[in-house]
DNA sequence: TGACAGTCATAGATTACTTCA
DNA sequence: GATGAAGTAATCTATGACTGT
């Protein structure tokens, strides 16, 4: 340790450069980060200093940069990441709303249907003169739901009116063919899968961290 | 031999606190 | 007692240099 103070004593008159000598160094080392030898030699003549000393102040300079370097990727990083977050919580409040719509469907869709039951037992298929006694519900159903998009108008107007004989209807709107329980399936299917915490797991980590295709991970940006 | 990571030693700047007129 | 200038110790930052790998 001795040694060293010493040997630190001896340079001590002379300890920073000059600034017309840092301003040399920077702009050399702007173009090139790494000296070759016959360059180092000619640099230190240039600026009176010892070969050695400019190639410590590369040295240091390379790993003080490097440093510096890694503290701005980690701020951009950063940002991105609660970019990306912010995205996600937005995502997360949209889903919950159209969960939210879908299941208000999902019970207009079953209510006609169990009433259209009831009447079957109750009065002959073909009376359609009951909104005096029943249109209450029918108009309370369409209260609930608030009509977000052409389709939702047209899902309105159809629910409004339907009865156990409106397949044809039903098919002509959901597309399908004379086929409820599918349509059930239908709705009931991106119910749970928009419910599952694991399947939301899945989209967050697959659809929007992983830009899968590319090959590119993360971890690669560091490298 | 040279580059690198880690560290030390020190100068200079900044901050917090004290003293005194 | 309140206030501002001067002095000083503590702390922080930047940088040149060294060591071990």
């Amino acid at each position: 340790m001795a040694m060293r103070k010493m040997r630190k004593c001896k340079t001590t008159n002379q300890r920073r450069f000059s600034d017309e000598q840092i301003k040399s160094l920077e702009s050399m080392f702007e173009t090139e980060t790494r000296l070759e030898p016959r360059k180092k030699l000619q640099l230190a003549r240039e600026l009176g200093l010892q070969p050695r000393q400019v190639a410590i102040w590369f040295q240091n300079k390379r790993a003080r940069w490097k440093s510096k370097q890694i503290e701005r990727d980690y701020t951009i990083l950063r940002a991105n990441y609660s970019n990306l977050a912010s995205r996600f919580e937005a995502l997360k409040k949209e889903k919950q709303a159209l969960l939210v719509q879908l299941q208000k469907l999902n019970d207009i869709i079953q209510k006609p249907k169990e009433q259209g039951q009831c009447y079957a037992q109750m009065k002959p298929a073909n009376s359609m003169d009951s909104e005096s006694e029943n249109g209450e519900d029918d108009v309370k159903g369409k209260a609930e739901v608030k009509p977000i998009s052409p389709s939702m108008e047209r899902s309105e107007h159809i629910l409004g009116v339907l009865s156990d004989d409106d397949s044809s209807i039903k098919a002509e709107y959901f597309g399908l063919e004379d086929n409820e329980p599918a349509l059930m399936n239908f709705v009931e299917q991106a119910d749970d899968s928009l419910n599952s915490a694991e399947d939301w797991g899945a989209f967050e980590s697959d659809d929007l961290l992983d830009q899968s295709g590319s090959g590119y991970q993360w971890w690669d940006f560091w490298s």
